[in-house]
DNA sequence: GTCTATATCGGGATAGAC
DNA sequence: GTCTATCCCGATATAGAC
């Protein structure tokens, strides 16, 4: 009955390689080797290798809604969207695993996702823009496109985390580098373009 | 001599199934069966899989880079960077293929790719950052992170044209939907960004 | 340059003992 | 629940005729 830890070691180790290589890349006999378990026990614990992701997925997801679920108490819309990209990107930067799956599901367009996942994802779209209809119910916020707003604040967060070793890569091959923003400047970054994407914006003078 | 016409043919091909399904995802077989070819012409002219994919990055690469040459003329750095990314993402939303295939190698770390391939990539960076320095040289630009400044401008349109699909399957799967931002909306993010970028920031009053 | 046929092997999955 | 041994398909790559 040790089941629950080797169970959480292929979770584990999945998580890793799937990140590392994506889902078609993974290799089965690699997750095994790295979560020190026997081959078999993906097949006995998990079903198959479509299983073992779609399991990868939402358990990376779980955290993402708890946190949604503790914003219910703030009632300012414009202060539970702080607070909601300000937590995320803080969430990515402790676990950059995150960010990279969901970069790589995007990326395939969905299609290594069942139906289940794919609601956990559309949680986190359905929340943005039900919290921005409420700022604008209430006449705080200007009319927004939430995916483009979705994507202002969170895009470069997403490929910060996603992009370390290319950008190592890249660099080193033309000799050539540059700092790593800091978390905080990035977490800067959030909430001026909320600010941004909230404020109506003002006639340019021409 | 219909060779020159196999060869474009093959990487048109390629192109599409690289995007679709990623380097290691992509099947030889649909490569030669898309293009209307002989599966064993992508040996013949490229010599392996990965060969085949370099290609297919330099290949696409190629429009970047003669745009970035032809703002050599532009001496205002400001007005360089504007042309840059208006240009860049308007060539995204002509060809998809480009975002999409340099989101994989973002997430790939790079490790598809080779040294040639790599330079290609960094001449981007290392322009935005020249150019930055410049202004800022000049007392124009207040001192910025390259990196940060470079992604605040261009990661929302990159994962915009990269994540049709995948809106798709989250909205259909959650039966909730979004209207798709207009190449426009996009055009004026990236000027916005720019400006944010590049405006030394005022002191907030507390 | 183009095709068919095939070698070769990696990797997902399972059978069955313990 | 865990392991070993193995099946077998699918996929890259090549040989060799035309």
């Amino acid at each position: 009955m040790a089941s629950d830890e080797t169970r959480e070691k292929l979770l584990k180790a999945a998580t890793e390689v799937f990140v590392e290589t994506g889902f078609s890349g993974a290799r089965v006999d690699e997750i095994a080797r790295k979560a020190g378990a026997n081959k078999a026990m993906i097949y006995y614990h998990f079903g198959d290798k479509a299983a073992l992701y779609q399991a990868v997925l939402l358990r990376l997801m779980g955290p993402v809604h708890e946190h949604i679920d503790a914003l219910d108490g703030e009632r300012d819309p414009r202060r539970r969207l702080r607070a909601f990209y300000r937590g995320l990107v803080e969430r990515f930067h402790a676990r950059p695993a995150l960010p990279k799956l969901m970069l790589r599901e995007i990326l395939a367009g969905g299609r290594n996702m069942e139906a289940e996942t794919a609601r956990a994802f559309a949680r986190i779209l359905a929340f943005v823009a039900a919290t921005l209809e409420e700022g604008e119910a209430a006449g705080r916020f200007p009319a927004t496109s939430p995916l483009l707003f979705h994507l202002a604040v969170l895009a470069p967060a997403l490929l910060l985390f996603a992009g370390g070793d290319f950008r190592a890569r890249v660099t080193s091959a033309a000799a050539i580098s540059f700092p790593t923003p800091k978390l905080e400047a990035l977490l800067k970054h959030v909430d001026a373009a909320i600010e941004r994407g909230l404020v109506t914006p003002k006639r340019r003078r021409s």
